[in-house]
DNA sequence: TGTTCTAGATTGAACGCTCATTCTATGTTA
DNA sequence: TAACATAGAATGAGCGTTCAATCTAGAACA
């Protein structure tokens, strides 16, 4: 096999077959994990053989980048939404609340955790994810700039960033823990986490 | 195979050879990944034969769990001292300033993340990250009341819990930060998380 | 003291299975 | 008809686990 996939001639259908896959590795991943599906149960749920699988993506792992820059433009719309809001800081505490809502659910949150440690092992899989992640976080960081500013601070560039990573270690730690304690205590928990959230922001 | 393994009759060398196979899977899975660390390379790892490490546990999970039962006492011992110290609020931060430095390194970080994404994917890991887990957030909710007590706090239960799963999650938010973005700059990031960590202790 | 026996420790080959990927034959479309 | 799309069997590798054969150590016996 050469370095290439095979260049698919029709571009649109091609992008169609392409979504098709991705869509059911997405789901599939959500369900089993990465290590738990399979090609052929990929390809069952594409509705596609699993040789043709390899038609599209090179390997495994490309099907797992692909996925992780669709997040990529998801998050910077959202960011872009917040920033063209009314009130951007109520805009993005909004965003935050549903996006933590969604992660810290049983059949969302494990995934997201997967894919930060198969970066911690996989080099390629490591590319994707900090490309991403600087993409992702540079507009986290213009958008929590333009509240700052908005809210008469003079911060560095640093001052930025920092909060930036603190907001989204938030993030990520409220996805591991609702894996280690099903139980956790929702409402205070998200109370302070809020509340945290709206000083880092403001104050 | 029955469901029990087999009773090793000499208790002391069988706790030794337990040992030795935690040690060596230990190893492994820091440095491959719980899924990249075959019994086999544990197994040479462990100076044992792969056969015989079924004589111990049995089967790849329960090395797992057996791992994560391990951080238990270490963490409860932990928490031990800082209540025992002359000034707790300051030995826990010393303390949790610790582990961050030690956890947001490339080699430590990815099998915490993974152990996390198991335990929502595997009903046995996830029993044993559960029990783990309310052991040692009970003892941290313990020290974290101690000290807001000495402080003059008068909080409720949840928000005492509330406050030690921030914090927690600040922690585990850190690690998948580290691997997520490698030049994250950690002094300003620290500097708030610490801020972060000190309010909630006492504010 | 030396020998034998027994129970437990240990090895490592074999087993049965699954996996990701390749590749040939066939189908489809323009 | 040629180019591309597609299926699915085959391939080769690796895995976790089992199990029969062998080793070891200590107890019992002469």
């Amino acid at each position: 096999m050469s370095a290439d996939s095979a260049t698919p001639a029709d571009q649109p259908r091609a992008e169609a077959r392409r979504a098709q896959i991705l869509d059911a590795a997405s789901d599939c991943f959500h369900a089993h994990g990465f290590h738990g599906s399979s090609i052929s149960q990929i390809s069952k749920a594409a509705g596609m053989s699993a040789g043709h699988i390899y038609h599209y993506f090179e390997n495994k792992e490309a099907i797992i980048a692909a996925i992780v820059e669709q997040d990529i433009e998801r998050l910077q719309e959202m960011t872009d939404d917040m920033r063209a809001a009314e009130n951007p800081l109520e805009a993005m505490m909004e965003s935050i609340d549903a996006a933590v809502a969604e992660h810290m659910q049983p059949d969302h949150a494990p995934l997201k955790l997967e894919i930060v440690a198969e970066a911690g092992r996989n080099p390629h899989i490591a590319a994707a994810v900090h490309a991403a992640d600087a993409k992702i976080m540079g507009a986290f960081e213009e958008t929590i700039g333009l509240i700052r500013r908005a809210g008469g601070h003079q911060d560095d560039s640093r001052e930025i960033r920092g909060r930036t990573e603190i907001i989204s270690a938030l993030f990520e730690g409220l996805i591991a823990r609702s894996i280690r304690n099903p139980d956790i205590d929702k409402e205070t928990t998200l109370r302070i986490f809020r509340q945290i959230v709206r000083d880092l922001l403001q104050r």
